[in-house]
DNA sequence: TTAATAGTAGACCAAGCGGTCTGTTTAAAC
DNA sequence: GTTTAAACAGACCGCTTGGTCTACTATTAA
């Protein structure tokens, strides 16, 4: 195989993998050696590729997730239409990909905050990033429902976009606890309850 | 000294100071002599004390996370008046220390599920519990508000409860990358938002 | 005063960690 | 075919971890 399309597609590899273990047990809980055995590797390929530990993850994170989070969380709320009902359609999607155990990408996000705050501050910087990305698309997308006439134009913005990561995170957080269906379920009225009373006013002009 | 009281006081002592270093390293990563060295005691103290890490965690747990979860987030909600301005103020005050850094034990709670998620069942069982001592007092605490007319009887009681815990745990989570005394403010805002939504209608009848 | 025991100190251990280093295999370049 | 460098294997190192064990000290009961 050509040299450079291994190299590839053993980083790849290597990645994807790192992503699966981190998100499943823990970035400081997940071993080199984890990763590697799982891959049948050794010590000396996986240091050929990556600098250390923290380069392998600062990696996964430009790659593989801002990459996804972008299909997952940010294209789908983007068009013309009901800014709320794609939000609303977004989050039922993202949230059903959690029930089924699947890599969720909002949720890893809000995970490795907490794992590396305090004490990774170039991680949290990437992050932050990312999330920051979220947070600004999240925002055009509200107020793009303000010019079209779908959402009341006296709300935050900005305020709404902060409701909206804060409860996502939050219950993905609360739904790995227990009765994840139920849960999303439930979450899901009353986000659109929310969404219900920040909804332009219909012709009270 | 009396020797009960002192085995009391060195247990305590270890107990606060390894709730403050879990909560801000996690628990993989606070090591006991971290603990120890941060008390100036030794391995033979802890050790005569507790029977192994997990045993002390667990005494934390039931000791201390119990206790000022009724204080902060259970206590301050009971009573007859108006249970969306109890919750409110209680989010209000809850969110007001974890701005300053303070011990905050909703989110204790929400950092320590995704940490032990899928890897320590016992300490997940002991989370869970504590969790849903908070999900059923809010929900007997907004079934109250219906009874006495703050709230609108169509609402899910368990619904609002689950969407309650979801956005505190996220916004605690979102608070901690940036500039969290603006995103507590936002927060509030939309929250009451929320509330206004879910309130009984007046004199509609 | 003495015997017993709770409390504490800290050396020690095996296991696991991130990372290095040397050697071997593999594939492209000539 | 020979050379050269990339890809990989795995022994090894220094350090930290949770936990054990033995010895010393302080306190209480007799």
């Amino acid at each position: 195989m050509d040299k450079n399309l291994k190299r590839m597609a053993t980083m790849q590899r290597l990645q994807v993998t790192g992503l699966e273990l981190f998100y499943r047990n823990g970035y400081y809980n997940t071993s080199i050696d984890d990763i590697l055995k799982e891959l049948s590797l050794s010590k000396g390929a996986f240091y050929h590729h990556f600098d250390s530990k923290e380069d392998f993850f600062v990696q996964i994170i430009q790659n593989l997730v801002v990459r996804k989070m972008y299909t997952m969380l940010i294209e789908p709320i983007e068009g013309h239409e009901n800014s709320l009902e794609l939000i609303t359609n977004c989050f039922e999607n993202a949230l059903e990909t959690a029930v089924h155990n699947e890599l969720d990408f909002g949720f890893i996000l809000g995970n490795f905050i907490s794992e590396f705050n305090g004490k990774n501050p170039m991680i949290m910087k990437h992050l932050s990033d990312i999330l920051k990305i979220w947070e600004v698309n999240l925002v055009s997308v509200i107020q793009k429902g303000k010019f079209n006439g779908y959402i009341d134009r006296h709300v935050d913005s900005e305020g709404v976009a902060v409701f909206l990561i804060s409860s996502y995170m939050g219950i993905r957080t609360f739904m790995v606890e227990n009765t994840p269906s139920a849960r999303k379920y439930r979450f899901m009225i009353q986000l659109r309850q929310y969404f219900k009373s920040i909804a332009a006013k219909k012709e009270i002009v």
